[in-house]
RNA sequence: GGGCGAAUAGCUCAGCCGGCUAGAGCACUCGGCUUACAUCCGAGAGGUCACAGGUUCGAAUCCUGUUUCGCCCACCA
């Protein structure tokens, strides 16, 4: 084998792997897996995830990294535990934002749309989509993403096309799609509606203004503010298409408003005056103008009180002709035109500072006016409660639990989809004569059906819906999740997913979301570059337990580990050199192995069954975690220390041995981290299945390896790992008294330990040579004598009191120091034991093992100080 | 305005059903190039678990309230 290098270089392998799984058609569900008993595969059996498809026009951010990492860890997983896995991957036209991007490339151009005119505009963003759309595909790949390809779907391909018609004409058939003039969320840039969820509201430093409107004197005719009511908005532009004013019914002070003629000032037309529950009598003056087609109160309002609608606005968000004299102007020059002009007419009293909620464009956050036009709707109360009840009985579930109650909320009190938007890039609304495409989601509620062919009746479609598990961002969770559930009811008359699993949201160090804008994005591409995707992956899963605070520093985690993984990896291979494994089983011999080999093999065994119980609860995190303390902490730190005598050593049978379960081991690993890092783990594993003498049942690839599910503990032995504990005392002993006495590394040293049972005594006598190799002694006796010529300095743990004897002279004082702090501290813990079990309570309630297990504390801990304080004598 | 979440070491976080002297990674201090790895090895320092009450033999963990931060939802003009 070639000589690896001391370095992980993740650069020189991750685009050939990728290449490898690809071409092998390793993403590829099995087409004929037959489960051990013997039957077919059936559908329940299969493992499906759709991908939440990225727009088109993206580029891979952190929140695609993790979201996506999250979704292979389970994929990959369930591959290797045999299940026919499918990962359908596929992108989303993104209406508003694909159609901003062609317009501002067309900009550049000096083009407007308009001057292509919409077929060819169209015929533009698709050639747009041709050349730029694969960026986000391969950027997954790039991630290590084991979508099947071969399955890729876009939204508006032509099998997703038919199912949104299909869909539409469901509905329309039902009848739970209608048409009418609404008060619609409008954004006069974009020039389309906009659903609820693509306005969302910032709060806005604002401000209140309050002015005069005014009465007719029924005598002269005169128009004047005496005794008009004074008003307060925050949009004074909108009082051109005033209709009313009203007050609260039970509002005393404005008993005889209905008596006077109000009139609009600037434009001088006579108002209704109407009382309505509506209006707080709180707020502001407790006078309302009343705008039936710019506000949506005022618009229900105005249908209760049958009153006229008068739009004052162009689309782009101009006055028009309604509007005079204020016509051509735009809606916030208009506003400051006309507080002038009611200053100029002594009507304007006075503006305030207001906080309010102002509603913005998801895609231009330019500020979104009420607007009054003609939308398709879908009902929606129907469809949310069938999601509601599939919900409740258990049909989907929410990870984390707390989310359960945000759906079922949102469901609750849903209100009508406006699934028509004023775009040129969309599907068509299958209306003759309408010009309208429907809203992008419209499309996406339907992907985990419409990407495995429906409305046809396909195999995938039989065979992998629904599918299994959803990973997303809490963000889409009433964009996306709760529509696809409402879909999948709808459509295929079963819900979509089993289980819905959202991940935190990524933000900068800083706490703010991360985006380009702000410029305080970390591009995932380059982190990959920088130190591999598989560092990227693991540093990012195992911060995200919930909201990921990023920044460059978080993933040198991640490197590390992938780095000490290598050469642990290296170290493996240059001492199996001569190995040929292939008919070994270490569950044969277990019994007879040494103690290391044993304690490994526990070890290893007791990982992999917590990394599978957190991976079914996907606790994604703590199973990495997990994992990554076992290979770090255990394997590398202790048993590669442990062997490498033996290994590095004459031949016999026990190197032969560790050889073999050197090898267990390192499989072992690599199949279990092979979800979180599957670049490097196929990279070793293709290394060591070099050592394997008989390679014919082993796959070509780590990722179509058997998962280590544990079915049946065949590793367990709990005397070898407490035999362990009396290992880690005595050299962590021996290790503390040498750094504490500043001791010079080629310090000879020589040991005494004394141990305070049988079984410490039987676990010191068979680890008698690793003890004394870790701890880098000339001599170790066991319960010895000490030398009269040397001095003496010790240290106790629970089961074994350590001591070194130095020829020459030590610091009396500083050991003496050194051991009357140890005794404090013994005293202070005893102390809180005896009062613990000094307490009648304590014996009473608390479970019995509890008691002995705190009993046994005690005569431990008093041993212990005998010890020391015995030595302390010594120095006295 | 309503709902949710967070508050634990200098930083980022783990601590499930209440009970091992509250842990990890980074940073820090000391000592080491020990024939896999200095992206490393060994040792160490560092915490009144936001605050105030309560339940309990026992609370970082459960309950109530307060403070600070974050998120989501909402039509108060």
């Amino acid at each position: 084998m070639a000589e690896l290098s001391t370095r992980y270089n993740p650069k020189e392998i991750e685009s050939r792997l990728y290449e490898f799984w690809e071409s092998g058609g390793f993403f590829k569900p099995k087409p004929d897996a037959v489960p051990p008993d013997g039957v077919r595969w059936e559908r329940a059996s299969a493992y499906t995830v759709v991908i939440p498809p990225p727009n088109v026009t993206g580029i891979l951010h952190m929140g695609h990294a993790l979201n996506n990492t999250l979704q292979d860890i389970l994929v990959r997983w369930h591959r290797m535990k045999g299940e026919p896995t499918l990962w359908v991957p596929g992108t989303d036209h993104a209406g508003i934002a694909t159609q901003n991007v062609v317009e501002k490339k067309l900009e550049k151009e000096g083009k407007k749309r308009q001057d292509l005119g919409r077929e060819k505009f169209i015929e533009e963003v698709w050639k747009w989509k041709e050349e730029h759309g694969t960026t986000i595909t391969k950027q997954l790949r790039r991630l290590g993403a084991s979508c099947d390809w071969s399955r890729e779907r876009f939204t508006m391909d032509e099998g997703l096309s038919k199912a949104v018609r299909e869909a539409f004409t469901q509905l329309y058939e039902k009848g739970l799609i209608y048409q009418g003039n609404y008060i619609i969320n409008w954004c006069p840039r974009c020039q389309t509606a906009l659903s609820d969820e693509e306005a969302p509201s910032t709060e806005t430093e604002g401000k209140l203004y309050y002015y005069y409107y005014l009465v007719k004197d029924p005598k002269t005719g005169k128009l004047s503010r005496e005794g008009a009511p004074l008003i307060a908005t925050t949009r004074p532009e909108t009082m051109l298409g005033d209709s009313a004013v009203a007050v609260n019914p039970k509002d005393g002070r404005y008993k005889n408003l209905e008596k006077l003629e109000i009139y609009l000032p600037l434009q001088n037309r006579p108002l209704k005056v109407i009382r309505d529950d509506f209006v707080d009598p709180e707020f502001g003056t407790g006078v309302v103008k009343v705008t039936p087609a710019h506000d949506p109160n005022d618009f229900e309002m105005g249908i209760r009180h049958q009153l006229e609608q008068r739009n004052i606005l162009t689309p782009d968000g101009r006055i028009n002709e309604k509007g005079k004299p204020y016509e051509g102007l735009d809606r916030f020059e208009a506003r400051m035109k006309i507080i002038e002009d009611l200053k100029a007419a002594g009507l304007f009293e006075k503006e305030v500072p207001h906080r309010h909620a102002v509603p913005h464009c998801y895609r231009c956050h330019t500020v979104v006016e009420p607007y009054l036009s003609k939308q398709w709707f879908v009902k929606m109360k129907p469809l949310a409660e069938k999601a509601l009840k599939a919900h409740a009985t258990g049909k989907v579930k929410i990870t984390p639990e707390r989310w359960n109650k945000v759906y079922t909320n949102w469901l609750e009190n849903i209100r009508d989809w406006c699934i028509s938007r004023q775009i040129w890039w969309g599907h068509p609304i299958p209306v003759k004569g309408d010009p309208d495409v429907l809203d992008t989601w419209f499309s996406s509620w339907l992907w985990p059906f419409s990407t495995l062919g429906w409305p046809e009746e396909t195999e995938d479609l039989k065979r992998f819906y629904p599918t299994s598990d959803l990973v997303t961002a809490p963000e889409i969770l009433f964009f996306w999740v709760a529509r696809m559930i409402m879909a999948g009811l709808e459509f295929m008359g079963e819900v979509p997913f089993k289980n819905v699993l959202i991940h935190g949201t990524v933000r900068a160090q800083s706490g703010l979301k991360m985006s380009k804008s702000l410029g305080n994005a970390i591009d995932p591409i380059e982190v990959i570059d920088e130190v591999g995707a598989d560092a990227l992956r693991l540093s990012l899963v195992m911060l995200a337990a919930q909201d990921v605070y990023l920044s460059k520093e978080k993933f040198e985690v991640g490197k590390n580990f992938t780095n000490k993984l290598w050469n642990a990896a290296r170290f493996s291979f240059l001492n199996l050199k001569d190995f040929k494994a292939g008919e070994f089983d270490p569950g044969l011999d277990f019994k007879k192995l040494t103690p290391v080999n044993r304690w490994i093999l526990s070890r290893l065994e007791e990982t992999a069954l917590e990394v599978e119980f957190n991976l079914k609860r996907f606790a994604l995190a703590q199973a990495a975690t997990g994992l990554y303390h076992f290979v770090w902490g255990k394997f590398c730190d202790w048993y590669i220390e442990l062997v490498k005598p033996t290994l590095t050593g004459p031949d016999c049978r026990e190197k032969e041995e560790t050889e073999k379960v050197l090898f267990t081991v390192l499989d072992q690993i690599l199949r279990l981290l092979h979800p979180w890092a599957p670049f490097i783990t196929e990279e070793l594993w293709q290394k060591l299945k070099e050592f394997a003498k008989d390679k014919s049942d082993w796959p070509p690839s780590l990722m179509l390896a058997a998962w280590p599910h544990v079915e049946k503990r065949r590793f367990e032995d709990k005397a070898s790992e407490e035999s362990f504990k009396v290992l880690e005392q005595a050299v962590g002993g021996i290790r503390e008294l040498r750094a504490d006495l500043n001791l010079p590394p080629g310090q000879a040293l020589s040991a005494v330990i004394r141990y305070r049972n049988k079984a410490a005594h039987e676990a010191l006598l068979v680890f008698q040579k690793e003890i004394q190799k870790l701890a880098r002694l000339d001599s170790l006796e066991l319960k010895g004598e000490f030398k009269r010529t040397a001095a003496y300095v010790g240290h106790a743990a629970s089961e074994v009191e350590v001591f070194i004897q130095i020829e020459g002279v030590i610091d009396r004082e500083k050991e003496k120091a050194r051991l009357e702090k140890k005794i404090e501290e013994v005293e202070r813990y005893l102390d809180s034991i005896r009062k613990k079990l000094e307490n009648p309570n304590f014996r009473r309630n608390a479970p019995e093992e509890l008691v002995v297990e705190e009993e046994g504390k005690l005569l431990e801990q008093e041993a212990l100080l005998k010890t020391l304080r015995e030595h302390y004598e010594l120095f006295k």
